[in-house]
DNA sequence: TAAAAAAATGCAAGCGCTTGCATGGATGAT
DNA sequence: ATCATCCATGCAAGCGCTTGCATTTTTTTA
């Protein structure tokens, strides 16, 4: 070993040494810099393969300051749709020359407050999120603001903080849904929904009420739930409607997963699907194709979502303009057996 | 704005001039450094959050030549075993104040070079990752053993490289699984197995030729099929068997989703499950629990898997020891309906 | 063939932080 | 009061790369 055992990493100034020129040289050739000569261009190029020379790029963000690097903040990996969701921003990232750091909230505000202050410390090009179901006051953001360093958000958005907003129309997906009940012959249907501080979910309400009442059809308020949309909340609305001596004939989930619980709860308790009551929901899970019957759907583009969140959140970092666009994406409609025609 | 608006960037120089001390002490300080006195910490710490002060990691790994990153490299965010095995580490790394970045290889040999490539690069402290099916060739992960960053690898793993090993018993899975069809009165199981170029799989296969040769019972060389478990191949291998004069009465898919669709389209043939045929499958999807009947699997567990690797791996960025440990986690056996005693 | 223009390369500072070593001041022992 | 000890802080170099500007070399033009 050399006295000098630097850890081996190879550096431009070894390039240089070996071939009796510049470090500044050898740092432009590596770059493609215009004003250096195809000749030792190449020259640089071959000694740096043949050295196996890297560019750190720890060292490159400090002195460009800019890393390459995109914040994800994500409440969790559990679900498909933020598990796609992430799959998309890694793969245009990838494509683009950024890398991904990720975290989840795991629906914590105190995790998104301190995932921010990270994001900051690693000093991102640029962040895209999802806020957690709680988040309301959104100041942990101000730091990128303040630094014009682009913030995407995508499904669960703040328009108070500036930047692309990527969201799904969810008034249309719980207006869609339920229409879809009322053109197969329900008349009483029931919604159980999420959380009313979510946007996303008061939204997904309101796309419900107004079917009804596009409809004619009665709104009983026993039939409209609200709550967190845990497996427990799925169980006792199935309970309480089902003990009810008129039972809804139709139900909107407004996520998959209470949709599947919702579901099966059902079928436990000896109710034909769908002939005597049908189920969609808001959010499809691949599973949802392989239940008996498969659940009808409202599907959300999470792999989409992702891809356009960070598509626009690069047209920020680049144009310099850290605008707020919005991107209604379509939702799509999933027929399938849970959902029956009277 | 001031003349020289350094995109508002707060250093600890800032700090310093702001109390008439060098940089050096501002610095100590705040890594809570021994030597310095109490008064002045406080002093520098007050300001520092009065200013917004946000510490560089960018400079700070720099010159500590440790970035505090784990890269992570996966096949792909699409099954929930990696969408798991990802939460669990990105959570202990965030205990263990590392970040994560992280990369799909969807299965390309291609891809997961070049992703070796950014990681080195991006200096990580230290990868975990599962090699994509083709991964023979290791050469890859050289450069990361020649510098001495461990490499951990989990579940797809190869024992040509050193480091931490993180795998589930296969054997045992496949025998398990196999056992519990025979001890349900199973006389005729075939299985579906995934390519045998994948150590993975071909302990699988083994633990189910094991498991009928001890209760000798005969290994039916068309109920043994090898595939790369798409849904094609899933679909194929039903209707082989479900066409044969003698039929299986007991199923072993390699894979949760092979599983699945096996089950969707064995039911589509109108065979009665698990009465006709039992199904069991080696990987847990949380849909296995809503189809019908439920289907009976062997869980891998990915979370543990991927918390474990990470915390192998973490154990090896700090003892300097990149040592090669061999980790088997358990397997769980879920027993559904799907399995049924006869 | 000299002067001017263009092309190629080098110099050196700087990105923000860390850290070994030197220095200054306060404390304690004699 | 004196010198050895500590304790607290400062100095300055360095991490590896980038980049504005200066300098050298080559090419072009008259």
């Amino acid at each position: 070993m050399s006295p000098k055992e630097k850890k081996g990493e190879i550096t431009i100034n070894d390039i240089a040494k070996e071939l009796n020129i510049s470090p500044s040289t050898v740092s432009r050739a590596l770059n493609d810099n215009a004003k250096i000569s195809e000749a030792t261009k190449n020259k640089v190029k071959a000694v740096a393969r043949d050295l196996g020379y890297e560019l750190n790029l720890v060292a490159s963000s400090l002195s460009k300051n800019k890393t390459n690097v995109i914040g994800v903040i994500i409440p969790h990996l559990g679900s498909q749709f933020f598990a796609k969701a992430l799959s998309g921003i890694q793969e245009v990232a990838r494509d683009n020359g950024y890398n991904v750091i990720i975290s989840q909230t795991n629906e914590s505000v105190q995790q998104e407050v301190e995932m921010t202050r990270v994001m900051n410390s690693a000093r991102v090009d640029g962040l895209v999120c999802c806020l957690t179901m709680e988040t309301d006051n959104v100041d942990h953001f101000n730091v990128f603001v303040k630094k014009s360093i682009p913030v995407a958000m995508f499904d669960r958005v703040s328009y108070a903080v500036p930047g692309p907003k990527i969201v799904v129309d969810n008034y249309e997906a719980g207006y869609v849904a339920t229409e879809h009940l009322i053109n197969l012959g329900c008349k009483r249907i029931a919604h159980l929904a999420g959380v009313v501080s979510s946007k996303v979910f008061e939204e997904r309400s309101e796309g419900f009420k107004d079917a009804l009442k596009k409809h004619s059809l009665p709104l009983l308020s026993q039939f409209l739930l609200s709550s967190d949309l845990t497996e427990q909340d799925a169980r006792d609305a199935v309970r309480l409607w089902m003990n009810l001596p008129q039972r809804p004939d139709g139900i909107v989930a407004a996520s998959a997963s209470s949709g599947l619980i919702i579901a099966s709860a059902v079928k436990a308790l000896g109710i034909k699907l769908p002939e005597e009551l049908s189920i969609i929901s808001l959010g499809n899970e691949r599973c949802n194709e392989f239940v008996t019957p498969s659940l009808s759907a409202v599907d959300m583009p999470g792999y989409e979502m992702g891809k356009a969140a960070v598509t626009q959140l690069i047209k920020c970092i680049n144009d310099g303009v850290s605008d707020s666009s919005i991107t209604l994406k379509p939702i799509q409609l999933l027929i399938r057996n849970s959902s029956f025609k009277h």
